[in-house]
RNA sequence: GGGCGGUUUCCCGAGUGGCCAAAGGGGACAGACUGUAAAUCUGCUAGCGAUGCUUUCGGUGGUUCGAAUCCACCACCGCCCA
């Protein structure tokens, strides 16, 4: 099975300019392609977590990848796809936010040796002459085109700013740039980004009259065609800090039955006939799928020993064996429990960031009733965990069946 | 630049002087059922020292016993005209 087949075979694939050549060109491992990653945030998410495995996939039939953090691009902002304007960012979040990705993209990429590239487009976007960029570039651009395209349609009705509508020339002249500079002849991305690759590929012909190529992958999307990787308190970062890794693996634990199959083929580096074993599996059994996810994609981001961690929590809190070392724990210091040596459960709850606050954990105790200290239901929201009931290994603090923390003494 | 319309709680969206912490829907969270799934049904969704109190309806100031609702100014946005 070619490289090609492969991605074909794990539904990665969304669009490609020409299927032929592109195929030709990444099967014989020999091709230089970038992928462009904005710094919206100090972490990246799982969505860019996708395209990392694309690149990964790319790199080890060996093809040559370009991870472009988007330093000046992310002073725009892209508008594909979205209903309202980004956020402004300063100069110092958005290269403090290149450092963080910098960061968590070469645990995942080998750079080592030239194998793969790191560039930012802040290094050329930034300085840019307003003037000369738009006799130079601006020229090649056909507004009537741009209007077009499929990724403004959510803009042409709230509105659309003009700095906004010129990301696509930023991207644009990146790919230009990186062909020039570095013989990049294909941009991926996700599909949200077809508009703004085919920008390119059309400037780069303009300029120079030679082809490239744009190829998307599938975006992340559950059965019911809602994004992946939302959580009620935001995205699923990869950062420990920022998601604990205990979390990351329940969160694809959790996946529905209709998902498991197609995020395992997407994500995971696991042989495409293992998972069609794996599809055979029905009801119940899928569970084992969903196990084997969760182990896979927390080894990737987090290593083995984080993913072996997250399982036997687990199991611990599932199961009710093993031991519950990994279960995401709260500290309680001295200072924490009152003269009588004890601390209520509202505090514990708020603490733990289990009840967003005492009112919220009010409600979770008197009118859920969903809290559970150790083994017991807590209906009395005056409760009080004293401090030698607590023992060494701590003292499990439950919310629902799920939402798990534990309690130990500093 | 001119005319008209808009800005509501996580999101959409109702509300045009007291009965408004604000309808309805979505999402999130929780309960039942399950398989740590889906579907379904139910509850819940500003904060707090909690049968009460405090803050919230773009911003500031005003009218009023009382304002999300009325007035003035400001900001931002949309549509139409230039």
């Amino acid at each position: 099975m070619t490289l090609y087949e492969e991605l074909q075979a794990r539904g990665l694939l969304a669009q490609l300019t020409d299927e032929k050549e592109i195929a030709d060109l990444i099967n014989a491992g020999k091709a230089t392609f970038y992928i462009g990653f904005d710094p919206t945030a100090d972490s990246l998410h799982v969505g860019h977590f996708m395209a990392l495995t694309l690149m990964k996939r790319l790199q080890q039939a060996g093809n040559k990848p370009i991870a472009l953090v988007g330093g000046g691009t992310a002073m725009i902002g892209d508008p594909s796809g979205r209903t309202d304007m980004r956020k402004m960012m300063t100069v110092e979040t958005i290269d403090h936010n290149v450092e963080c990705f910098k960061k968590q993209m070469s645990r995942f990429i080998d750079f080592s040796d030239n194998k793969a590239l790191i560039v930012n487009n802040a290094d050329w976007l930034r300085n840019l002459n307003f003037l000369e960029f738009m006799r130079d570039i601006g020229s090649q651009f056909n507004v009537n085109e741009m209007l077009r395209a499929r990724c403004y349609v959510n803009r042409m009705e709230k509105g659309l700013s003009f700095l906004e509508f010129s990301y696509m020339l930023m991207q644009s002249y990146d790919f230009y740039r990186l062909y020039k500079d570095y013989g990049c002849q294909m941009q991926f991305g996700g599909d949200d980004q077809w508009s703004n690759m085919l920008g390119g590929i059309d400037l780069i012909r303009k300029k120079e009259g030679k082809d490239a190529y744009a190829m998307t992958i599938n975006l992340l999307l559950k059965h019911d065609g809602t994004k992946m990787g939302k959580t009620a308190g935001g995205a699923v970062w990869l950062d420990p800090d920022k998601y604990k890794p205990y979390d990351f693996y329940q969160y694809w634990r959790n996946v529905d039955d209709a998902d498991v199959l197609k995020f395992l083929r997407m994500m995971t580096f696991l042989p495409l006939e293992q998972i069609d074993e794996m599809d055979k599996w029905e009801g119940s059994q899928l569970n084992e799928a969903k196990r084997i996810l969760a182990y896979e994609l927390t080894s990737m981001v987090h290593g083995e020993d984080e993913a072996k961690k997250a399982e036997a929590g687990a199991k611990a809190v599932f199961m009710g064996t093993g031991s519950l070392d990994t279960v995401p724990s709260v500290e309680l210091k001295d200072e924490d429990f009152n003269e009588n040596g004890a601390i209520d459960i509202i505090t514990v709850l708020v603490k733990s960031g289990q009840c967003s606050s005492r009112s919220d954990a009010r409600r979770s105790i008197t009118k859920d009733h969903s809290i559970s200290v150790g083994d017991k239901k807590i209906d009395d929201f005056t409760y009080e965990i004293k401090k030698e009931d607590i023992p060494e290994e701590g003292l499990l603090v439950k919310k629902g069946k799920k939402n798990i923390k534990k309690i130990v003494r500093a």
